[in-house]
DNA sequence: CACCAGGCAAGTA
DNA sequence: TACTTGCATGGT
C-alpha cells in the first residue's frame, strides 16, 4: 500500500533532521501517567514545574497522591493550568487505579487486552482519547499511536485527511499501515509534536525549512 | 496587548 | 449529532 511508503518516508524525514526524542522524559510509569493529565492543552514547560513541586512533596506515587488532599495537590500542580480541574482529574485516576489492580501497572497490563483496557482508562473523567493513548503507549508500553492536534495540523496540512477528521480516524492511518511497534509509535509520535512546535503550521505556508516540505 | 500550549466534559440547539 | 464554552497558568 502506498500510504505505509509515505508514512515510513516521512518518518525517515523527521527522524534524520530532528534524531531521537527519547519520551516520554519521565522517572516512572506512574509519573508518566500524571503527565499525560497535566500536560492537556498546556506546554510541558508549565507541566515540568508541577512535576517538580510532586517529586519534592514526595507525591510521585499513587498511594501518597491518595492520601493528600485534593486541595494541597491541586496547588502543587498550580503551575500547569486548569489546577483545580486536573487536581480532580487525578485523583479519579488514582482511584482507578486503586480499584483495577491495586497500584500494579503491570498487573493491569497483564490482564486485559490493549483495547479493553483503552475503554476502561476513558471511563474514567478527565482521561479522553488522547490521554488513555498516552498512558498505554509512554506508560504501560502498549503498540497504540497517540495522535493530537500537532498530528491533526500536520497530516490535513499536508492534503493527506480531510478537515472534519475524527480522533479515531486519525489514529487508523497510521495504525492500518505501519506495523504495532511501540518503539515505532513511540517516536513516531514525538517527532510529529516537536515538528509541529518548530516549525509554524499554523497560518503560514509551511516553511522551506521544514524536513516534510517534500511531502506536499 | 493578544494568542497559544502534547484536551476534556458539559451544556445547548 | 454538531457546535460552543469553561477550565487557568506562563511564555512569546
Amino acid at each position: 500500500m502506498a500510504k505505509t511508503a509515505l508514512l515510513t518516508d516521512m518518518y525517515e524525514a523527521m527522524l534524520g533532521a530532528l534524531g531521537k526524542s527519547g519520551w516520554w522524559p519521565s522517572a516512572s510509569p506512574f509519573e508518566t501517567i500524571v503527565g499525560a493529565v497535566l500536560t492537556q492543552n498546556t506546554s510541558w514547560q508549565n507541566v515540568e514545574k508541577a512535576l517538580c513541586v510532586l517529586r519534592e512533596r514526595d507525591l510521585l506515587e499513587p498511594g501518597r497522591m491518595e492520601a493528600v488532599p485534593q486541595e494541597v495537590l491541586a496547588e502543587c500542580i498550580r503551575s500547569s493550568g486548569y489546577y483545580r480541574l486536573k487536581a480532580q482529574r487525578l485523583k479519579n485516576v488514582v482511584s482507578f487505579l486503586r480499584e483495577s489492580c491495586d497500584f500494579d501497572l503491570a498487573a493491569l497490563v497483564a490482564d486485559f487486552p490493549a483495547d479493553r483496557l483503552r475503554e476502561s482508562l476513558l471511563s474514567i473523567k478527565g482521561v479522553g482519547p488522547e490521554t488513555a493513548d498516552t498512558i498505554l503507549l509512554y506508560a504501560l508500553e502498549q503498540p497504540v499511536f497517540v495522535v493530537d492536534a500537532y498530528t491533526f495540523r500536520i497530516m490535513n496540512r499536508h492534503g493527506l485527511v480531510p478537515e472534519q477528521t475524527c480522533y479515531d480516524d486519525l489514529q487508523a492511518v497510521f495504525t492500518d499501515n505501519l506495523s504495532a511497534d511501540v518503539a515505532l509509535f513511540n517516536e513516531y509520535h514525538a517527532l510529529l509534536v516537536r515538528i509541529g512546535k518548530s516549525w509554524c503550521l499554523k497560518k503560514q505556508p509551511v516553511c522551506e525549512s521544514c524536513p516534510l516540505q517534500s511531502f506536499l
